[in-house]
DNA sequence: TATATTTTGTTGTCGTGACAACATACTTAT
DNA sequence: ATAAGTATGTTGTCACGACAACAAAATATA
């Protein structure tokens, strides 16, 4: 009769492979923009291609879309707003708020960037069948739910 | 006769999903920590485990088996340091380098955190056989062998 | 041996993630 | 209508990831 042993290491725990891949897909992108000369963070990068989805956001839904809470979308709208890829409306009921859109340098960059990032994905996904990428998908949608209520 | 169009989206980006689950992950784990009064963050709860598995490793060693750089070991073991869980020996033939170990109080934190992490472990890998578990840390293991080489 | 290169670790800067505190303004309850 | 509660966004702090610059020491090379 063999007895359970509870233990845990990095290399059985889930968490830090996500860790790890994320560490080095994130790096890989970065790396890819700044070897073409542009200075964009996947982060930024994110943003951008959420807007680019559904233009008019407001901040607070901007950050659920790119899973970033308000405080950290507020500053990389600023970066954004600074290199003018992205501009802020007022609400026009609610004064408190903004729509966010695309300025047409958002939108230029976002295809220039389109050969890179083509290119970075399939870097990624490279020996990936479409259904082992669906499988994956639906593997880390599942972690997600799992923690998602309480 | 179909054209393959060649565009992109956060949904479809196995990226984002990897950023995604990763925050979820972490951001739980840290929750956890700090439900239970204890002040640690995902990462130095990283760092800890790797010498629990290899105690004496030099900074740059440690940082390997994290996935972490030099720079952020360094400061990641200065918190640690502070709060009494790890000291730094001198070694004896080369003076730039130390090796880590665990101290007393380093130790007893993993056991004290041991049910926490298995909750929380029981709570992300909720829903998965030990073959789907298998599976996903061979395609993250997969991705970072992707991104390995240039 | 003398010089150049590499390795180990630290410090500083910036961008980001987590979080608290805050101001403003919208919404709901009384 | 007033007050209480909630939502949107900003700012500040700390920890961490990426990166550059640096010091010190080991190693390789001439």
């Amino acid at each position: 009769m063999r007895q359970k042993i509870e233990t845990f290491s990095l290399d059985e725990s889930l968490g830090f492979w996500l860790y790890r891949s994320h560490i080095h897909v994130s790096a890989a992108l970065r790396q890819a923009f700044q070897d073409a000369g542009y200075d964009l963070t996947p982060e930024q990068w994110a943003v951008l291609l959420g807007l680019r989805e559904e233009e008019g956001l407001n901040q607070s839904q901007l950050g659920e879309k790119t899973s970033k809470d308000r405080h950290n979308i507020t500053r990389i709208l600023k970066q954004l707003g600074k290199r003018g890829y992205i501009k802020k409306l007022h609400d026009k009921k609610d004064k408190r708020a903004f729509h966010v859109y695309l300025a047409p340098a958002g939108h230029s960059l976002l295809k220039e960037l389109k050969p890179i990032v083509l290119k970075h994905r399939d870097r990624v996904c490279n020996g990936f069948s479409k259904d082992d990428l669906l499988k994956i998908r639906n593997y880390l949608g599942h972690i997600i739910i799992n923690l998602r209520r309480s």
